[in-house]
DNA sequence: TTTTATTTGTAATAAAAGTTACAATTTGAT
DNA sequence: ATCAAATTGTAACTTTTATTACAAATAAAA
């Protein structure tokens, strides 16, 4: 009925995330955005509505390949000190194979030039919170199962890990040495009797 | 001898500094800056060599204005645990009293479009190690004062509060709730112990 | 095989951005 | 009062950016 398309849709969407992961979403241009992509004019407006709507694309595909094996690492049956080490574990691991793409796109996405964009807004500050709940339901369950004494802050320490997140990643930007930043992190749990 | 300037120099960087802090580095054009600081074309190029030169400019200038005064914050003769909450409340009082501009400028210049610039890299990062290695001396020196024990780890712990700061002040740009970030604060100085 | 829906290539359009050119203007020193 | 040096206003130029127009190409359904 009608012609096939000839690019692979998800490759153009994963060669799109890294180059915005990379350049940042405003300072990337639709023109080098296409040249990456290997798309014309015709192909990129007729697929993706505009470079807001493909940003979104590109965060629910980083969201689905990158940030769920984070909430994965907390949903297994292991003690929470170990869920925890698993977490950072995962993410360290993600800092030093990336090739070159700096801290969390996520966390690079909590910037103005995002969240003045109602839409962009909505769905990073979403994730996040879904994040930030899970990592609290994470603590409370430990705490039920006598894991963790019953005057644990869940609330307060899993927003203070999420906040602790945030400024990882954005350290991890000015750095190479991650051995430093696990030590750091080693030396955070602790402190917070995890 | 010459034309004396119309514009006053100071009043033009400050103008400048503030949309720079609330657009970003990227996002903000000349043409915006030029408007904004009520400056033509020629008044513009004649006084400052280019966009990075003028944002090099505002940094200097925001850290001679604000940053400046939380390193003040930790230079006083009360003990360690006082000093750490001074620290906290001037950014607090400036995160609050902001008239929308979000989080540091200094820490949103932590961001690959500006560290991607050798110069003005070179510039973020050298003032962060500049903080960073204040925060440890006043540590060392609480440990001389025996107001910390001998034990107390002064490089990590700097390191860690450089990395909360940096968290810290990218989610203070997702909420307006400051009151509960005080709290986190104070439970993440109880967690280290001061 | 014709039809039909959709993809693709090429080109064009329009707006914004960064920079430069140049003449007119202003100021204090001579 | 004149001159030298710097500032300013206006306009132009060049690039980049985002988007649209339209015809040609393609693949499967009728």
């Amino acid at each position: 009925m009608a012609r096939t398309r000839e690019f692979d849709f998800e490759k153009a969407i994963d060669k799109a995330t890294k180059l915005f992961w990379l350049e940042g979403y405003k300072k990337t241009s639709i023109q080098k955005l296409m040249k990456t992509m290997g798309l014309g004019e015709s192909s990129f407006y007729n697929s993706f509505k505009n470079k807001r709507d493909l940003y979104l694309q590109c965060l629910k595909y980083y969201n689905s390949n990158i940030t769920s094996r984070r909430a994965e690492a907390l949903n297994s049956p292991k003690p929470i000190q170990k869920k925890l080490r698993d977490l950072f574990n995962v993410i360290f691991d993600d800092l030093e194979s990336g090739t070159g793409t700096p801290g969390c796109l996520m966390t690079n996405s909590l910037s103005f030039e995002v969240l003045k964009d109602a839409h962009l807004r909505k769905y990073v500050l979403g994730e996040m919170d879904n994040f930030r709940l899970f990592l609290k339901n994470t603590f409370q369950q430990a705490i039920e199962n006598d894991e963790l004494s019953v005057d644990f802050d869940s609330i307060l320490t899993s927003e203070l890990v999420v906040t602790y997140l945030q400024g990882l990643f954005k350290i991890s930007m000015t750095t190479t040495d991650y051995s430093q930043l696990r030590k750091q992190t080693e030396y955070f749990l602790k402190a917070l009797g995890l």
